[in-house]
DNA sequence: CATACTTACGGTACTGAGTCCCACCAGGGG
DNA sequence: CCCCTGGTGGGACTCAGTACCGTAAGTATG
């Protein structure tokens, strides 16, 4: 049986060092010590002290990619959806490093920044990928693209968390669940769910500003519903 | 005619040097040398390096966190609309700064970070905001509440990224119909029931989702624009 | 006017992250 | 045997950020 790898006793005694006496009172001095290593080794292995948290982040963004670009078959939100998941297996296969650094990130708030940062990092790629997706032929387009990147993202944090606190059994299940959610409230009411199916599009969305009466507004009102069903 | 204060001599050679040759290629030492004062001065007015892009976003965080816990008379996503218009109308006051900044954090990766996770502290106040006003009596609802502050929050960065990059003239109409936009999204579907904050100034901002007919939303629509407001 | 107290500033020295360069030492062909 | 290559260690360096101390300029108080 041969000693683990390097890479593996750096993250361990990182990891154990940072339990110990906290992240910042720990050094990449202590941490190359307690590994038994060069303090060069450490920086060739990790670019950062806060690498060692967060391990190839870079890949499995480059995985999503992949998944984004390989899946034109399915409809925008889908194939993010799919892409999501992708991420969720990645942190559940993680397992108890996942767990360890989410109780990190909840203390420190350089790392809670960091993490903050690469889900910025999703949401981009998501973003633009609804984004050329969707095709800005509308205006407000992009605007819709971006609320539904965030609002993916959001979901898969929540589930995420969720899991990580171990308030949530099935996280599979609920991110499914959590999607379909998602994508249903993007979707025209009334295809998804069936409540009133009308031909091309039984929604009316309004809003408006006024300082007026709504007796006084009913005229204008009716106009708005009647005639300007935006396509 | 008094010489500038010393911080805004900083913040002036500090851009300056930026611009000329790159924001990591730039020391603090270069910064207090161009603005003439001592180094230990720069670390007094800004904390560090960084936060001379970034300045006083700890006091906006704090004046949105007033806004949110005075403005209980609205309804929550008005609420939090309200804020979020706090938000853009300092940055519109900041005018050329703002602008430097973004320039700034398109190119370098570090100020990108910092920016995408003081952005992640306005979302995670309006989060905890939501969750509160909604109270999480349904499963599901913080998942909704994390939606709904993302949505808010990305309607937010999509018109302000507009703005900054001079393609938007009128920055404060688009924001509020970029939120009308996005309290009509979560706005449930089938019931005509919306969301009205009249409080204001007299003008009275109506939102709702339907697929029934006006005729039949009538009642509904009265009862929004009447009683609700009174309790 | 003199004495304290306060506030802002400058200087020095230090820690610690991250980089660079060079030297070392395996193994693996020629 | 030498050469080459990849992983390693060490030492020196830059730079951000902190701690501490000394000092000059007000400002109140006697």
């Amino acid at each position: 049986m041969s000693r683990p790898s390097v890479r593996d006793r750096l993250t361990d005694a990182a990891l154990t060092l940072f339990d110990e006496r906290g992240y910042e009172q720990t050094t990449v001095e202590d941490i190359v010590e307690r590994a038994g290593v060069g303090r060069t080794t450490f920086f060739r292995h990790y670019g950062s002290k806060e690498a060692v948290i967060f391990p190839d982040h870079d890949r499995l963004l480059d995985a999503v990619r992949d998944r984004l670009t390989t899946s034109s078959h399915a409809t925008g939100l889908v194939a993010v959806s799919d892409a999501v998941r992708l991420v969720l297996l990645h942190y559940l296969e993680e397992g108890d490093l996942a767990r360890r650094r989410y109780a990190l990130t909840s203390k420190v708030a350089a790392l809670r920044d960091r993490e903050i940062a690469s889900v910025g990092r999703y949401q981009r790629l998501f973003r633009e990928f609804i984004t050329d997706w969707m095709g800005d032929r509308t205006p407000g387009a992009s605007l819709r693209a971006e609320i539904m990147a965030a609002a993916v993202v959001s979901a898969h944090n929540h589930v995420l968390r969720r899991w990580l606190r171990g308030e949530c059994a099935d996280p599979v299940a609920e991110i499914d669940e959590a999607m379909r959610d998602v994508i249903a409230l993007f979707a025209p009411a009334g295809t998804p769910q069936g409540t009133t199916d009308r031909s091309t599009d039984g929604t009316t969305v309004l809003a408006f500003r006024s300082d007026q009466d709504l007796d006084a507004l009913l005229p204008e009102l009716r106009r708005l519903l009647t005639g300007s069903s935006k396509g």
